[in-house]
DNA sequence: CCTACCGATCGGTAGG
DNA sequence: CCTACCGATCGGTAGG
């Protein structure tokens, strides 16, 4: 009867301006990502995507909750299950590191580039990438906590040093890889992790 | 006689849009950095500033050198005199801390925010970063490698892991600083050099 | 170095 | 979800 879309039509839309806007906002940065662009290669009009968000910040607030979820089916979920302490920060270290090894998204990891691209900036853009950001890291410090309490790590472990250490890592895999192309970098990311824990 | 600018007043008025330009992207990108706010901020009409260039690439450009000189004269040139291995390995290391505590720049430390900004994407800016990144770890290579040479470090040191290792402490004090205004990053980054020193 | 201007694209809106 | 449109800004040029 009528020409509207059903609400999973409108659904399933949203969802692949998201998946795309993903790809090109880890290329390209979430400035970078423009209405225009999406509306081209999607075969729609500005107007379709952007009814979708109301504004581009809304789009771009949209996109960092659509990188979180894709973080976190990769990375703790696939931790789920593993007792909390040190196997599970030897489990989400190596779902971390293989999750940057398969270049899920041609920019690498979308967090790494939001939180460069937004760390000089003000606003609700940076304010949510600072929460996932801090999200991530009080879920580890949590673990380091537990490991040291379950005398896993030795009791003198500075577990904020040890959590600097770990991201370090991390975002020099994503440094490696996405700027020189090294593919030994996995594997050093793998050694690094191997000497902390 | 002439209205026309002396030779050293254009090189200033060249200087002063560089030295704005460095600023402006650190904290926006090199992408973001547009002619009309240098023009608007620096009192001068669009033409004036994009004719010292020709494109806009050439400014990036123009604007990824001064970056270049700024590091050199923070880092390698506050090592220089110091014997090279694991002397200068422990100065260069300090200044970098320095360069990265003392916040030149507001966007942080000007490579990292243009190797994640260009590190998807093509061209000559994205060459000239990768150029200047890995100018700088062939210089830290050299001192790993005299300082393995020479005993300061033991003789089964991996070279390269090394490097990864010392890099990845320099990001993580970029990104702890800039995204979660962490103070204590630069005593971190301390520590984690010391122990790998 | 300026004024004056170009076409292209930006985010966004009105109305259907 | 569309067409048609808005003002603002983009990089850049002509001519002086």
């Amino acid at each position: 009867m009528s020409p509207r879309k059903t609400a999973a039509e409108t659904r399933h839309t949203r969802q692949r301006i998201l998946d795309l806007g993903l790809v090109l906002a880890s290329a390209e940065g979430l400035e970078g990502l423009t209405i225009g662009r999406l509306a081209a290669e999607l075969g729609m009009s500005k107007a379709g995507v952007i009814g979708h968000f109301g504004t581009k910040e809304s789009l771009q607030l949209a996109v960092i909750d659509a990188a979180a979820e894709l973080f976190v089916r990769e990375v703790p979920e696939r931790a789920r299950g593993v007792p909390r302490g040190l196997p599970y920060l030897r489990a989400a270290g190596d779902a971390w590191i293989s999750y940057l090894e398969r270049d899920l998204l041609p920019g690498g990891c979308f967090f790494t580039a939001a939180a460069a691209e937004f760390d000089g900036r003000e606003g609700p853009v940076r304010d949510a990438v600072v929460r996932m950001s801090a999200f991530w890291q009080r879920e580890l410090r949590v673990n380091i906590w537990r490991a040291v309490s379950l005398g896993e790590l030795p009791p003198d472990t500075d577990i904020d040093q040890l959590l600097y250490e770990i991201v370090a890592i991390m975002l020099a895999l994503n440094h490696f890889r996405q700027l020189h192309g090294d593919v030994q970098a996995p594997a050093r990311a793998r050694r690094a992790l191997e000497r902390l824990l």
